[in-house]
DNA sequence: ATACCTTTGAAGCCA
DNA sequence: TGGCTTCAAAGGTAT
């Protein structure tokens, strides 16, 4: 069984942060290298890529029209138990969508989408742990190191932005913000909170002009033995948003509100610390810009669904890079917040179908049964979901 | 302006 | 403990 600490054992440092879940999925994948295992041995090793590579080509090569019934989008969890006994062969497969969006077709007509699906697997992401900082505790002040990951060797379209978080850590002099952060993240300074303030030593101005990555990670607190020396100011973890990611008052403008609108304010305007990305999102962060390139897609729906079949497409040793990553993310995470729990961010976000569905669902009459309530020719009745 | 779509994985909640 | 739900990213699309 192939053990996640195995290409960065030490670096783990003993902590137990890995999920298991992944390892049970490493069983699963380790069951399915064993198969391949079997397979490469029965037969050259190009064949094994070819099989993938065919797998993944054939199926969205045909997700234009000869779908999987009965795994469609959404039925992700029922499909793949149901499928399991298929095997991992089959997992892109019974994977994709009866049909996908019309994008995505269009993009995968595009030659280049189809041809570089496994040209390239150089995961720069996973180098990026060799300078990653030791657990908090080690006591130890490592010399900052360069980024092992060579953006030279990105295409130009190329932007490999893990999760800030991971940038962070992963530069020792930062001095401009990261290319993926959006609006939605928030580029400025979220407001101080009694929780966080320590986070926070700049004024909401002079945060605003700061660049996002400045050493947010030099406060005391943050140090995790990994402090870099010459940052004077304390910028917040990139993980924190205001909540609206919209630009937030300047302090003369918020002088003139009274203390108690400001308390309201600021309880209002609390300050996001998003989750850790996974080793899936930092694979698609990796990715993206590839396959956007690749398949001329734009669309993020229909480029997810293309990075979902390569990570399927992905070898163990492959996702165990992600996985790794994502386990030091974590671990970062929590370090950095100790109380803070994925439960703060629920309800956070409206989903409107899901609350109608609940909606529906609380309905005495037998909620979870359009279909045989209202019967197929009646669909216009059932509620979004259903429908 | 904001939810939805779409993916996988982590974590929380509930029976 | 298993199953379900929510959120994390992203950007075009729909409401």
């Amino acid at each position: 069984m192939p053990q996640l600490d195995a290409g960065g054992g030490g670096a783990g440092g003993g902590d137990d942060l890995g999920a298991p879940d992944e390892l049970l999925a490493f069983q699963d994948e380790g069951e399915e290298q064993d198969d391949k295992s079997r397979d490469s041995a029965a037969g050259p090793e190009r064949d094994l890529a070819e099989l993938k590579s065919s797998l993944v080509n054939e199926s969205e090569g045909a997700a234009g029209g000869a779908g999987v019934p009965g795994a469609g989008a959404g039925a992700r969890g029922g499909a793949e138990v149901g499928a399991e006994a298929l095997g991992r062969e089959h997992a892109s497969q019974r994977l994709f969508p009866d049909k996908l969006p019309e994008s995505l077709e269009d993009g995968l007509k595009a030659p280049e989408c189809a041809s570089g699906m496994y040209k390239d697997t150089v995961y720069s992401a996973f180098n990026l742990l060799m300078h990653y900082p030791p657990p908090s505790g080690a006591g130890q002040h490592p010399q900052p190191q360069p980024p092992l990951h060579n953006k030279a060797s990105q295409p130009a379209h190329s932007v490999p932005q893990l999760s800030p978080l991971y940038e962070h850590f992963s530069s020792p002099h930062p001095t401009s913000a990261p290319a993926d952060i959006s609006q939605k993240q928030g580029v400025h300074r979220p407001l101080q909170t009694p929780d966080l303030s320590g986070f926070y030593s700049l004024t909401s101005g002079s945060m605003g002009q700061l660049p996002h990555t400045v050493s947010w990670f030099t406060h005391p607190s943050l140090m995790l033995g990994s402090g870099v020396p010459g940052h004077p100011a304390a910028i917040p973890h990139p993980a924190i948003v205001p909540p609206s990611g919209k630009q937030e008052l300047q302090p003369y403008d918020r002088s003139l509100k009274t203390q108690a609108e400001s308390k309201v304010e600021k309880e209002a305007k609390k300050p996001t610390i998003k989750k850790p990305l996974n080793a899936f999102m930092l694979y698609m962060k990796e990715m993206r810009a590839k396959v956007i390139a690749e398949c001329t897609l734009k669309e993020s729906a229909a480029i997810n669904q293309i990075l979902g079949r390569r990570w399927h497409a992905l070898s163990r040793e492959e996702q165990a890079k992600y996985y790794e990553l994502a386990r030091k993310e974590r671990q970062l995470h929590m370090q950095l917040y100790p109380g803070w729990s994925a439960r703060d961010n629920y309800g956070k976000k409206k989903r409107r179908s899901r609350e109608k569905h609940q909606e529906s669902t609380t309905d005495p009459g037998s909620p979870k049964k359009c279909r045989a309530r209202f019967g197929l020719n009646q669909q216009t009745d059932w509620c979004g979901p259903c429908r």
